[in-house]
RNA sequence: GGGCCUGUAGCUCAGCUAGGUAGAGCAUCUGGCUUUUAACCAGGUGGCCAAGGGUUCGAAUCCCUUCAGGCCCGCCA
């Protein structure tokens, strides 16, 4: 029997194509804070699933639920201390941050929803705060409080947890202070509950009325398998301890609400390198934003592709990025037949056809080393200056196709945020815009002065450049190491750089002449 | 206390889903290149697959036990 491997995708596809039916597929994220990688590794987790039923001629549907009705918990580290009155309150009604969306679970949705599309994800989007308030809620709302008893023994037997005297599956909305967590019922009977809030305020809610309340989040979450017919949704391994929500909302939903519960994957952590686990409570969350920010697109859908859902991954933000890179892009030339496979790539054609956020490329992007985009972004400012730098020294011909151009521009971005942001200082350098102030020996000048001469004739090339200054210390019996070092501290006014010959080529001759015979003066 | 992940070459890790001769990168060594922002090219060395047991014709891979590390267990991915 040949084996051929399969990736984690296909194998989970084919679980759920055993059932003939239309398959939903959800993810569900409340946007109380700054969406990190995690919900990222959970977004593309099931769009990756999506996918794969798609492609085997599956029927499914990919949704996303955001809880924009759930009530701020506290003030978080990074909110200002005047949130403390919107505690309480739905995150869809309390006022924006920054003052520029509709309101604080906009700000962070919004940012998370634009990233969705350059990952090329797109699901179905449900707010929860409408569906609460145009009633989509009511009837399993009404299906919960009939079945308090059962519900209370479910969440009491199995998570372990003892609830209040006189509780309901419902979270009741105190209409004067607008708080959803301190209201306690007094009374209900269908479709009225009495209550009294913590603020004081005595009063009656109908539940026939949408908003008026929420349901529980142990309870909220079954409601809406049935509710939306959800039939797969992963979950972070917090939910998934024993007696959690994932423990509990199995059960009711099946015994509550007659569903049967959807398979839910279990996925790992990604942690941060030299941080451990990310919580947006400790403000080492990196923010999907930020993330895609630094990583290409394509790249970052290949991190979470290569590693099965199970696994914990570790993000590297320094070097380790541009190793991922060249991951990524070695993994496409053998995709395109460029290369040889290599022991240990795994799933390779899946991983490859996964990570594209969008088509997948007829014939192989153009590509050019990272590590050289993050010497060309600090020469030139911007892509325009960096793609006439690459025109001039012929590293891309002249007609680039349309699509190769937005990738390699896309990429110079990434590489700038992750220079200003994550890059160690060991890659990072500046062309001056003025000779430094240093102290040249007469050695180095001497050096400087010959090359001034010698190079004025060659082919302004890595490899002339190159031999150019090993001739020169040669001849003058210089150190070839101090050759370098002078070469960085006139032009970059450290004593490292990048490797001098690719380096100088990139920057404009006449520049460096310029540099030179100032240098020398 | 419970749960999940991890343990494979000196280091970082693939390979484990569906059992079939132990793999890469880095480091090291040899040769080439006059040494540079993890230099490059060609080749070599290097592993009782954490330990023990089981299933099997056959186990790094499946099952059980143990040990070690990491993470999670109000809300949270």
């Amino acid at each position: 029997m040949e084996k051929s491997a399969m990736h984690w995708a296909d194998v989970l596809a084919d679980q759920l194509l055993k059932e003939k039916k239309k398959h939903v597929l959800a993810t569900g994220i409340t946007p109380s804070g700054p969406i990190h990688i995690g919900n990222m590794r959970e977004i593309l987790t099931t769009d990756a699933v999506y996918r794969s039923i798609i492609e085997k001629g599956g029927n499914a549907d990919f949704i996303y639920i955001a809880d924009d009705f759930d009530p701020l918990r506290k003030v978080y580290p990074y909110l200002p201390k005047s949130y403390e009155k919107y505690v309480g309150k739905p995150i869809s009604e309390i006022p924006c941050p920054c003052g520029e969306h509709k309101s604080y679970a906009d700000h962070y949705l919004t940012s998370f929803l634009n990233s969705l599309k350059e990952i090329g994800v797109n699901p179905h989007v449900y707010r929860a705060n409408e569906m609460y308030k145009n009633g989509e809620y009511n009837e399993a709302i009404q299906i919960a409080l009939e079945n308090t008893d059962k519900i209370r023994e479910i969440i009491e037997k199995i998570s372990k947890r003892k609830l209040p005297k006189g509780w309901l599956p419902f979270n009741i909305r105190c209409e004067k202070c607008e708080r959803m967590t301190i209201a306690k019922p007094v009374l209900y009977e269908y479709p009225i509950i009495e209550y009294k809030c913590d603020c004081g305020y005595e009063g009656e809610v109908d539940i026939r009325k949408g908003g008026v309340g929420k349901l529980p989040w142990r309870v909220d979450w079954p409601a809406r398998w049935k509710m939306l017919g959800v039939t797969f949704e992963p979950c972070g391994k917090d939910l998934a301890t024993v007696g959690g929500a994932r423990d509990t909302g199995a059960k009711i939903v099946e015994e509550v609400y007659g569903y049967p519960h959807p398979a839910l994957l279990v996925y790992e952590f990604i942690l941060l390198k030299g941080e451990g686990a990310m919580h947006s409570s400790k403000g080492t969350a990196l923010s999907g934003e930020e993330m895609l920010k630094m990583t290409p697109p394509e790249v970052l859908r290949f991190l979470l592709m290569k590693n099965q859902p199970g696994k914990h991954i570790v993000f590297d933000s320094g070097l380790g990025l541009l190793n991922l890179v060249d991951g990524y892009d070695k993994e496409e030339r053998v995709y395109f037949g460029v290369e040889e496979e290599t022991k240990g790539m795994k799933d390779l054609r899946k991983t490859y056809e996964l990570s594209q956020p969008h088509n997948i490329s007829k014939t192989i992007p153009y590509q050019l080393p990272y590590r050289h985009l993050v010497t060309l972004i600090q020469i030139g400012e911007n892509w325009d200056e960096v793609k006439k730098i690459l025109l001039r020294t012929g590293q891309i011909p002249k007609d680039l196709k349309k699509e190769d151009e937005k990738h390699l521009k896309q990429r110079t971005e990434h590489v700038r945020y992750w220079l200003n942001k994550f890059a160690p200082d060991i890659v990072k350098f500046e062309v001056t815009k003025k000779i430094p102030k240093i102290n040249l020996t007469e050695e180095q000048k001497a050096f400087l002065s010959i090359m001034h001469e010698k190079i004025r004739d060659i082919k302004w090339e890595p490899e002339e450049i190159h031999n150019a200054i090993y001739e020169i210390s040669e001849e003058e019996n210089l150190q070839i190491k101090t050759a370098f070092k002078t070469i960085y501290q006139i032009i970059l006014g450290q004593e490292k750089g990048p490797r001098a010959g690719y380096f100088l080529s990139n920057l404009d001759k006449k520049f460096v002449l310029e540099r030179i015979a100032e240098a020398i003066k």
